[in-house]
DNA sequence: TAAATCTTTGCAATCCAGTTGCAAGCATAT
DNA sequence: ATATGCTTGCAACTGGATTGCAAAGATTTA
């Protein structure tokens, strides 16, 4: 098994069983947010309920984070090694209208808001909807 | 029938029906955000699908816009009279951890985002997280 | 005014992603 | 080798969202 993967399992104290690795290895292949049904066509012989939970096992771990793109399907990324899914890690995403697809914008950060007073910001769902690259010409 | 509930009916072009009156008043004594049951529950003797139609009617009429604050189920609250639900309209929402209640801060507007190359931004849904006022002690 | 047309509503049924219970399988510790 | 605990597969359930359809109501046309 792949260095990558085995660090980053360790790093986030989780077994690497064989659909752990199988699941974490389709996921640092997209480029693309995915749903519970992207990873249940991608292994149509591996049971939903596990995929769900190796999903939310992930999410736990800090692994992957998700996203409420407004299709009302929860998407999940890969986070990045150093991520703690604090504030300060928090990047926007972007959906778009035309292909549906959903992207980690991991390099535009979250700027600091100025709430009301005494409300505290733990964390956010930020989420630009409109055409994409592909999608815009 | 109010004069201010006329004239939001008239300005979006919408048949000022019992059920929508109804509705539309109790949309607009609300301070947060309302999901489809919270009008179920306050219409008991109203139909779901009902309900389900005026908000999805108001929503088309720009009369509310909806937020995805990440619960699974879609929030509803009014627009502001001018409210074209287009980038410029758009405000940032909030939706305690705690009372689990979400609220429209619309006085933050959405900054510009500098998105990637040939990505275009049309809509957004931006939610943040965390302690509301009366939750935060 | 009466008939035709369009819109809104109520009821019941369906959809379907998400979620759970439980038993079997597998891995690790004693 | 046995016991314990974690992971997986299967099947069933959940509950909100959504739809089809016919009745009721409103509006337009003749
Ligand atoms: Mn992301
Ligand atoms: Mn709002
Ligand atoms: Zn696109
Ligand atoms: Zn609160």
């Amino acid at each position: 098994m792949n260095d990558t993967l085995v660090k980053k399992f360790s790093n986030r104290d989780l077994k690497p069983t064989a659909m752990r690795i199988l699941v974490l290895r389709f996921l640092m292949e997209q480029t693309k947010a995915i749903s519970l049904s992207d990873l249940e066509l991608a292994f149509e012989r591996a049971d939903k309920s596990t995929l769900f939970r190796t999903l939310k096992t992930f999410e736990q771990s800090k692994l992957v984070h998700s996203i409420e793109d407004g299709t009302g399907h929860l998407k999940y990324a890969l986070c990045l090694e150093e991520c703690n899914c604090s504030a300060v890690d928090l990047h926007y995403h972007f959906h778009c209208i035309k292909c549906k697809e959903t992207y980690c914008l991991t390099n535009l950060n979250i700027p600091t808001i100025d709430l009301p007073k005494n409300f505290e910001m733990q964390q956010a769902n930020m989420v630009v909807k409109g055409l994409c690259a592909n999608c815009n010409h």
